[in-house]
DNA sequence: TAGATTGTTAATCGATTAACAATC
DNA sequence: TAGATTGTTAATCGATTAACAATC
């Protein structure tokens, strides 16, 4: 158990973390005491010593000719992701994309409790998504306000969005996990985190134009028509 | 209209190439004609040469003096990223987040087409969602090589996904945009993007408890007791 | 012409990788 | 003891930022 300053470290060891975490996890299981630096690496496809750079910044520690101990490492990794104590959080907009994070309750394992959703329609407002309340959007900032919620999450169109994160941040809310298409404006002490698939989207189909023009294709079959019935 | 070698580019010039492009379509409507590289670094609160650089990077050329065409950016923009010819994609996973993706229409702007989804679920497969016609698992082979599909989108849960892959990579599939949450063991030539939230969430959950420390509530309201019928 | 902006080269910064001493 | 592995410092690499010349 580790409970020193909590560091400021590069976005790539913090996107590291949970990889190693996962590991560790699998490996749990078989009843190994220990893992070295190498082993991780190994698993994916990482320097050694960059691993062993990314648990240094956590403030985790081993043994040299040991390694580390497998409980440590998880519990340190936790720690430092701030895993133990759960951060209470609101999410706005019960679309899809709102129900299936509602339904992610591994969110839990790594300190995320969605206690409550809103949405604007009042068709939505009301009902249970994956266990959770839909409350109407009026009422979201004054209930983070009473009651401390620090995070917000959110699943509306872009449109709507920037109201959205005003309101949130007039309740108080400190960090925005954002997954609607546009950039946020809100005060400078406020974290925002945008999960852009458009973007995420972008680097992808570049990749494959790239490809596709360095390698057109792999084997060339003939085309052949498909059922009309079966696709749109 | 520019049609040279597709560069490799830095990944973060990748992920910024679609914020510009976002900006650019907002200032479309308003008539202007050109736009320097300081105003879209104003915008989005980047360093006007790192927008330079950028667009150098995707072969994008402008005048001195003048700025780029915002017409001329744009399209050079989607014709870097690979988003004026559509890829075809097969989605694997029709649960709640898969359900999301067929949703985003807006997809097809950035070359995405989501052609078909897939489940091994056969309650879901003959159903339509989005529009979209779900067909069962075992299918997904056979026709992504018969039509030559080049891009799979994986949703299933992370148990599935490898054998998931698989089927992709034996349909001729080149690249996996993959929202499991684990690394995928794929051939070397297969392009993999993780879409991993656990790894995302990681990364704010750090900032926030960093944040918390330092900064432990800015202002101290009474706790006040919330109805508890409302929430669960 | 003068000044704003691109294009391009150099300097800085930060992250990754390599080297090696300390240690169990 | 010898050897594997950590801890730590140095070297490399790549991306960002700064400087400045070219140009419309």
């Amino acid at each position: 158990m580790m409970t020193d300053k909590l560091k400021t470290v590069p976005e790539p060891t913090l996107k590291r973390l949970p990889l190693y975490h996962r590991f560790l996890k699998e490996l749990q299981p078989t009843g190994r005491e220990s893992v070295s630096c190498t082993d991780i690496g190994a698993d994916l496809g990482l320097d050694p010593t960059q691993v062993r750079k990314d648990l240094e910044a956590a403030g985790i520690t081993g043994r040299p000719r040991i390694g580390y101990t497998i409980l440590n490492l998880i519990d340190g990794i936790e720690e430092f992701l701030g895993w133990k104590k759960a951060n209470e959080a609101f999410l706005v907009g019960a679309g899809s994309m709102g129900s299936a994070l509602l339904g992610y309750h591994k969110f839990e394992d790594c300190g995320l409790r969605i206690i409550a959703a809103f949405d604007a329609d009042p068709l939505k407002s009301g009902k249970t998504i994956h266990g959770k309340h839909v409350l109407p959007l009026e009422k979201l900032t004054e209930l983070a306000q009473r009651m401390h919620v620090l995070l917000g999450i959110i699943t509306v169109p872009a449109a709507g969005a920037q109201a959205v994160a005003e309101m949130m941040v007039a309740g108080g809310i400190r960090a925005i996990w954002n997954f609607a298409p546009l950039r946020l404006r809100v005060p400078e002490h406020i974290i925002v985190h945008n999960e852009d698939l458009y973007c995420s989207l972008a680097s992808l189909s570049q990749k494959l134009a790239r490809e596709l023009q360095e390698n057109p294709l792999r084997s060339v079959p003939a085309v052949t028509a498909v059922p009309a019935d079966i696709l749109n």
